[in-house]
DNA sequence: AGCAATTCTCTTTTT
DNA sequence: GAGAATTGCT
């Protein structure tokens, strides 16, 4: 047996922390609850909450109050959902969400901290654009003031082709502007473009503060979908989202009296992941309680060790929100005892987890020196040891999306959509959003429509699937059999090894079939395309992908998109597959952040050392453990601490002159050859 | 040759 | 959007 007969004693002790968290809600004393991977955090929160419903449920009803819990991710508010069932006492949600609930029915205060915020904005920008120290404005600088007006006129009066060339060659972009503007204006165009964005902006501004100060701006508006402000067209994103809140939080006690009053009790889940700008809207809530004497629990439950991104407060949490109760759980529900003894070393605080089970000693934990060459022979030999099979998978994590896709088989499509203009410059890490993800919600256009022919392919091979998924509702309403045997059979005659010709063979049938419901199936499919030619398939995929570029990377342009279609279907299945977490392999390849809160039994770690502009993350980590990289410490834990019994490190590289960094984790260093 | 201008190259994740 | 690498100009 493995992992299965937890020691009766720590769960008495485990029963008891619950005690000691329950005891504190009773006492309204704010909570920080530690507690390491694999510790049943989830669980802990889930039992606090149910703690609360059944204790103070009915008294909250009576007083129409609710519980607020605040996660992370949209995911997380649903597991959360699920495990509790749907409470209409628990209030769950990502804080984004529930922040602008509060705050969005404020309009006159939110227009007047927005107006505050582009004033500042305005006025930065106009100071950076006059300041002597920087050079790239030294040209517009060094004008009188009557000729700085005049360039400001011509430039504001020809936004049409900046934005029509600003992504063009230097060469192109002077010409665009040949005698418009002195040439001695743009001897470098780079500058020249700079001193354009700042007058827009000023410009932008400027028009935003008129139309606020005429009432004809009169509400500021979140949009999810964004991830940028635009400020002078009253929107905002995330970021300023909490900004905002925490503004209007501060400034108006009506407001704090009203949250509180309407949520008693407030239950942060991965606390160490939330913004520092939400820790101190808590905290000033927190404090207005205690000043006008009203009753308010604060629990936050976190580990401050799997903070692996820089947006998080982490360990900064003490500091913004001062003498939390700390309660710690020192149990792991997760993994074997060779496991739990690395990860403790890793982390090397004052959590050292022991194992809940009596039958702990059943794991594995080997790092081995290699290299990038050798990685396809090692995982052969690891399938072998671990004895990997279809009912027990090999997990492999890798640093980049990049590649996930290729490992994952579908490294064409990753490397034609990398090569577009879309995704190029400042844009380039839209792609692993909208290509390599598991949230169909979040691809790309042209990824979407990618998928729906996928779709449909995979729904058609699959024997099983039930008629009422082949096609939706609307489109086979009121067919009868002979009907929808046809519209099936037309369905399945489509066919073709790329992409190209199983779209070919779709707009083929359009054009020659009469039978019932196709059209409409392929419409659905193609909402926004008119006429259903590969031609047009293919100008819309440029308009999409290519957009702003000349006549001159036309053809270029045109011939990436057909290597893109021309990609087998095969691969594209792999891609759909790889969106549905579809896992055929027996090795399933993910990025060391993405299996954040998962857990595998075989885990095998790909280590390299290049990640963004760091060269030496783990060499450099290794050479001196204790050196303060939270970042890359961190990330090898949520790392190691997802294997269940199995852990291998496969380094790709030489690791002499750090040797004993590595030994006093991991102990035995194995080669590879 | 020496400096200026232009082009290339980059991570993960969430809202 | 910043810093490195490459190309271009005089």
């Amino acid at each position: 047996m493995c992992l299965k007969t937890p020691k009766t004693e720590l769960l008495e002790e485990e029963k008891q922390i619950q005690v000691t968290i329950n005891n504190y809600i009773d006492e309204f004393k704010h909570i920080k609850f530690n507690a390491g991977a694999g510790a049943g955090k989830t669980h802990a929160l889930k039992e606090s909450l149910l703690y609360i419903v059944n204790k103070y449920g009915m008294k909250l009803k009576y007083h129409n109050q609710q519980i607020l819990c605040i996660t992370y991710t949209n995911v997380a508010t649903n597991e959360i959902k699920e495990r509790i069932g749907n409470s209409s006492l628990v209030k769950v949600s990502t804080i984004h969400e529930r922040i602008w609930e509060l705050i969005k029915d404020y309009q006159k205060e939110l227009v007047q901290i927005h107006q505050e915020k582009v004033s500042n904005e305005l006025i930065e920008t106009q100071a950076t654009l006059n300041n002597p120290d920087i050079v790239k404005y030294k040209k517009f600088q060094d004008l009188d003031e009557a000729n700085q007006e005049t360039l400001r006129q011509i430039l504001l009066d020809n936004r049409e082709l900046y934005y029509k060339n600003k992504d063009k060659n230097a060469a192109t972009f002077k010409t665009a502007f040949q005698g418009i503007v002195d040439s001695s204006m743009m001897s470098n165009v780079g500058q020249f473009k700079d001193i354009i964005k700042a007058i827009y902006k000023i410009s932008n501004y400027q028009i935003c503060l008129t139309k606020i100060d005429t009432k004809e701006y009169k509400t500021v508006v979140y949009d999810s979908k964004q991830n940028t402000d635009s400020l002078h067209r009253m929107k905002v994103s995330h970021e300023t989202l909490l900004e905002y809140g925490l503004k209007i939080v501060d400034k108006y006690d009506t407001l704090k009296k009203i949250i509180i009053n309407k949520f008693p009790y407030i239950l942060i889940d991965e606390y160490q992941d939330t913004a520092e700008n939400v820790i101190k809207i808590i905290n000033l809530l927190s404090m207005y309680s205690e000043q006008i004497n009203y009753n308010l629990f604060i629990g936050y439950f976190g580990d401050t060790a799997q903070n692996i991104y820089d947006i998080g407060v982490g360990s900064n949490i003490d500091e913004i929100h001062p003498n939390l109760v700390s309660v710690n759980k020192r149990f792991n529900r997760r993994s074997a005892k060779q496991v739990i003894e690395v990860i403790n070393k890793i982390r090397n605080d004052h959590i050292e987890q022991i194992s809940i089970y009596e039958d702990d000693d059943c794991g594995s934990v080997k790092f081995y020196q290699g290299s990038e060459d050798k990685i396809n022979d090692f995982i052969t030999q690891c399938r072998i040891d671990l004895n990997i099979s279809d009912t027990n998978k090999l997990h492999c994590f890798v640093l980049k999306n990049e590649l996930v896709a290729k490992y994952n088989g579908f490294e064409n499509i990753y490397n034609s959509f990398k090569d577009t203009s879309l995704y190029s410059g400042v844009n380039y890490q839209a792609l692993n959003t909208e290509l390599v993800t598991y949230d169909k919600t979040k691809l790309g256009v042209i990824q979407n429509i990618f998928y729906k022919i996928i779709e449909l392919q995979q729904l058609l091979v699959n024997p099983k699937t039930p008629i009422s998924d082949m096609l939706n509702e609307k489109i086979y309403e009121g067919f009868n059999f002979k009907e929808l045997f046809d519209l099936i059979e037309l369905l399945k005659s489509i066919s073709g090894n790329t992409l190209k010709e199983y779209i070919e063979s779709i707009f083929n049938n359009y054009e020659n079939s009469e039978t019932k419901g196709y059209k409409k199936k392929v419409e659905d499919i193609f909402k926004e395309i008119d006429t259903y030619t590969l031609e047009n398939l293919v100008s819309y995929i440029l308009e999409k992908l290519y957009r702003d570029i000349g006549d001159e990377q036309l053809e270029e342009s045109k011939e990436k998109i057909e290597i893109l279609l021309s990609i087998p279907i095969s691969e594209y299945i792999k891609w759909f597959e790889f969106v549905n977490r579809v896992e055929k392999q027996d090795i399933i390849y993910h990025t060391y952040h993405g299996t954040k809160g998962l857990e595998f039994d075989n885990v095998l770690v790909i280590m390299e050392n290049k990640f963004g502009k760091e060269t030496n993350k783990f060499s450099n980590f290794f050479s001196n453990p204790n050196s303060g990289d939270e970042n890359t410490k961190n990330l090898l834990y949520v790392a190691c601490s997802r294997a269940r019994k199995n852990l291998k490190i496969f380094y790709l590289d030489d690791v002499s002159s750090f040797r004993n960094g590595i030994e006093s984790i991991f102990g035995n260093i194995y080669i590879y050859e």
